[in-house]
DNA sequence: ATCAATATTCAAAACGTTTTGGGAGAAACG
DNA sequence: CGTTTCTCCCAAAACGTTTTGAATATTGAT
């Protein structure tokens, strides 16, 4: 392999001044700077990182986590979330690992390990919880760290999210343009930021349009819990006749109690989601619902990461994406996608 | 940190001791071996990777590279892969680095990099082409590998795969026995290996039957493309009265084409899939399917893995796993998933 | 008691890089 | 000419391991 010493050997340079030279500082003569890069680039010399990892005491790596919960885990965006962070940050010679743990001990021992022995630069928190111990104990470390999604913290920290409180705001006052007052949330559990983010938005466009924002039931976000929470909805008394869903999966369950309630979703209810998953597509009706750019979001967070590890800081706090709507037949309007 | 250093001078021992006794040499004393191990797990300590592969010239670090397809990547059993595939590599120390890149050109520089700086002391190959590029390049380079999914090479090679041939064997000999005689193919591109052998099952199951194994189109997995070659099946003479797809995504888009056509998918016509993707579940009526057990696969490759790098070859060269058939409405069979 | 064999331990080298602290020579200045 | 100031380069140390080859203690045989 091409190393530092056969590259200096050949050109009659000292080891150290290729290396310097490599690395572009000012004290070595523009000719021999030139002359190096000629060199290394001819013999495809690449610093071996090992060597590179041990001396300066990082590893040009960044970490990331997913908490495996039981079960499957259905979320075709987090792979192209994957690619577009490991590309970004590849393009820049860090490397992406991937870990996986359950939530709990699990995960916190995997965090402790890479911050005890730096086995990362940085990492990258996926679904973040409203109260985050992972967030703590990476502040706690000093490790720099970026969030996928937001959490209730003192200090500061870098995050990119979803603007699902104006989504949520948005979708619901176009229920309530549409003629519904009576709009019901199926929140997802308020220990993850998001749910409580949407729900705040349902909430704010209720009371701008004066409805009463009491019809609200919290189920986790699975078809099955979905449809159990919609079916008590249905039978109680003041129907609502719209359903604001927190994630898609919530709403395929609750179009399915719609549809064992004798009712036609997009007609005589309405019904929405948020995420745009796959088999939103496919329901009948088709669900209206809402997404994220999944590509600008990974590049914007491989881009905070590196420039966190490189500067210290990330480049703004944090970055907040507007959602893209699905209208589709489930909530009664024309179809946009 | 805890390092060799610290813990050989609290011990009173030279380094050279306290890092061949945690390695278990024989040639340290009993005694020794059980003071030092007691000492390094009170310390915590944990060996600094970066100098372990310095100095042993790997790197303990298993690389996967994803092809990123321009377009969506929709493979929600994915991420479970990964995850599984993690886990069970964490347990043994190793890490699992993510790479992206799209087939072609980028691919290849990827695994070249792999390969020539040795940045990981295995990689797995996904998506395995029948003529595949990228398993001749690991072999010439010895670079220990296994595949998720089958190629063709003369050389034997490790891979973990299901029995896609079996699985459309007897899902198209379940059609001949429900009394369907016209069963079209709608087949994947044929440089998947999986293509070939799903198209094979089927093949061999019509001969069995002593039927015509003619009625047979190929088209991208995508349900644009399903939908298409559907539909051209549907309006050409000689309508086909069963579908078996390579893919749920065909399948999708094939049961559109039924729809448009007027028919009813399980009542007019049989539609069968693969994959058992989430939408499969959704679509109008459910979509009959198959699927592999991603855990037994995970779990199977990184034991593969191991067992290539730490004893050069691999437990057994391929796995075959069976598939678990989903019985749903599209084929006009009774639900047993 | 002596020598050989065996059981333990260790000092030093090596892995390939980055960084520190100069050093040699040329140019500038008195 | 002597001194200072630059410019360009380099030897050596350091990062924390593993491994080699040898040294030192212990045991066994004569």
């Amino acid at each position: 392999m091409a190393s530092l010493r056969s590259l200096a050997s050949d050109l009659g340079l000292s080891i150290t001044t290729v290396s310097r030279a490599l690395d572009g500082y000012e004290d070595v003569a523009a000719a021999t700077r030139e002359r190096v890069s000629k060199a290394a680039a001819a013999a495809g010399y690449r610093p071996n990182s090992a060597a590179r990892r041990l001396r300066k005491g990082s590893s040009e790596t960044v970490a990331l986590i997913m908490p495996t919960e039981p079960g499957r885990f259905y979320e075709p965006v987090f792979v192209e979330l994957l690619a577009v962070i490991g590309e970004r940050l590849a393009s820049r010679h860090y490397d992406l690992m991937l870990l996986a743990a359950r939530p709990g001990a699990e995960e916190v021992a995997a965090y402790r390990r890479i911050i005890k022995d730096r086995r990362a630069d940085a990492c990258v928190v996926v679904r973040t919880r409203r109260h985050d111990a992972r967030i703590a104990m990476l502040q706690d470390a000093g490790l720099p760290f970026v969030c996928h999604g937001r959490t209730e913290t003192r200090a500061p920290y870098a995050f990119v999210d979803g603007d699902g409180e104006a989504g949520f705001r948005e979708v619901t006052a176009r229920m309530v343009a549409l003629g519904h007052t009576r709009i019901a949330h199926l929140a997802a559990p308020d220990h993850f930021t998001f749910a409580e983010l949407r729900a705040r938005g349902w909430h704010m466009a209720m009371r701008a349009a004066g409805l009463s924002d009491d019809i609200k039931v919290m189920c986790p976000s699975s078809e099955d819990a979905g449809e159990q929470a919609a079916a008590a909805l249905l039978a109680g008394p003041g129907r609502p006749t719209a359903l604001i869903c927190a994630t898609d999966r919530i709403a395929i369950g609750a179009l399915r109690a719609v549809q064992a309630a004798g009712l036609v979703a997009g007609r005589d209810i309405a019904v929405t989601g948020h995420d745009n998953i796959h088999a939103s597509r496919f329901t009948h009706p088709a669900l209206t619902t809402m997404e994220l750019d999944v590509r600008s979001v990974g590049e914007c967070l491989a881009d905070k990461l590196l420039h966190l590890i490189e500067r210290g800081m990330p480049d703004t706090p944090g970055d907040i994406f507007a959602l893209r709507h699905c209208r589709r037949a489930s909530s009664g309007e024309t179809e946009t996608d």
